[in-house]
DNA sequence: TAGATTGTTAATCGATTAACAATC
DNA sequence: TAGATTGTTAATCGATTAACAATC
């Protein structure tokens, strides 16, 4: 291995590596749409953020623009995708091929933006051998030989939530070193292993505490009328 | 109507409420070990956060706890799912019953976590009259009918991304207020409605940044040895 | 050159954290 | 009373934003 990409230890704010997918995603929609150049009040529109936190977030990465022009649509693309590492594909195994594993595995997404399923394993015998989005659900055995054979740095968990801490476990102790989380409940990883989470129940009562108050504020209106 | 929760007012700061969920979450999973009383430590460690957050957190709601003592876990998990406003059920509609739309309406945390699935729309007649856990699809052109009967203020779209800011501009129409966004890229909606977005590769796209600096450190480390 | 737009500065705002007085 | 633990204060840290000099 050589030594690259000196300047990956300048750190982004966490907040900045957050937005950068978004950015990526708007980007690619401006490309499709034909457009070749972009000023930073467009992509931020595009990107549903103003503009001074775009170029704000875009000055961490370097000086990728034209003062008096804008971006270039494909350069900027090129950048970002650079900085976040989805210049090749990432190899990433699913666990749990439930409904939600089904769903993750038919996601069409997930090629076309830097991510590549190499297997889907379940524990339950009775679904092995079946085929899910063209690819072949295997026991959740074979997880070490895949993760070292394909050399998977990144793990998706769509177990039920009694599963997840053991496959989480497991992910770790194979070589895993990012983890997405689509079961509910906490699971602990030791230092150096990221973990990021989905929560559809979380998400729905976010909504409900603004929801609430939005019909508290018009009770009142109600009763003061 | 009644005026009532006159301190709905008191803001609580976003970082805070999108936390509370994960309170309720521990407390319940606390409940269930049988576990009666707990103190700030242990809810913490059981939500993922330190003592002092979920202290300051808990705060803004007032004092539900007892010093020298800790937390009754029965009147904590009532007083926060109050604040929350997930005392009662709230209506849902899901939009958009592909892959991802049945993990959802499948999604058995819905209902114990204060919300309930009223109607699944689907704007393909081949998706019309199926039952998917245990509820029947039916024509998207039915939203509206289904908003004004079953006082639905919150809609999950799980439509390709082509369809999702049609979907959203309907459902804003009928009096949504709330939308849950699983469709890729960014939707637009009127002051006064709430939109949280849940986006696979965006979360995939965080980690895999963070895995390329791991594995650049490892390369520098190799290289240096 | 004149107009446009970036990249950066500096002020402001919000979130986190440690420490500890209050109090059970 | 002594020990434990909350609720709050104040300091620190990080994120956002407006404004504008630099520069195409």
């Amino acid at each position: 291995m050589t030594a690259r990409n000196p300047d990956a230890a300048r750190d982004i704010p966490e907040a900045t590596v957050a937005r950068l997918p978004v950015y990526l995603r708007a980007l690619t929609t401006l490309a499709d749409a034909g457009t070749a150049t972009c000023s930073s009040e467009e992509l931020a529109a595009a990107a549903g953020v103003n503009s001074a936190k775009l170029r704000k977030d875009l000055s961490y990465l370097g000086s990728y623009g034209t003062r008096g022009v804008g971006y270039d649509v494909e350069y900027l693309t090129y950048q970002i995708a650079r900085e976040i590492g989805v210049t090749q594909d990432w190899p990433v195994v699913i666990v749990g091929i439930g409904n939600l594993g089904h769903a993750l595995a038919n996601y069409s997404g997930f090629r076309s933006r830097g991510f590549r399923v190499v297997a889907l394993l379940d524990a339950d015998p009775r679904r092995h051998d079946e085929l899910v989005a063209g690819i072949e659900v295997r026991p959740f055995d074979e997880l070490e030989h895949i993760v070292v054979e394909s050399g998977v740095a990144i793990g998706v968990i769509a177990t039920p939530a009694v599963a997840a801490q053991a496959v989480a476990d497991r992910m770790v102790a194979a070589g895993i070193t990012s983890i997405l989380n689509f079961a509910p409940g906490v699971i602990s990883v030791p230092d150096g292993v990221d973990v990021r989470k989905v929560d559809l129940s979380i998400e729905l009562q976010i909504l409900a505490y603004h929801e609430q108050r939005k019909a508290a504020g018009a009770d009142a209106r109600e009763v003061v009328r």
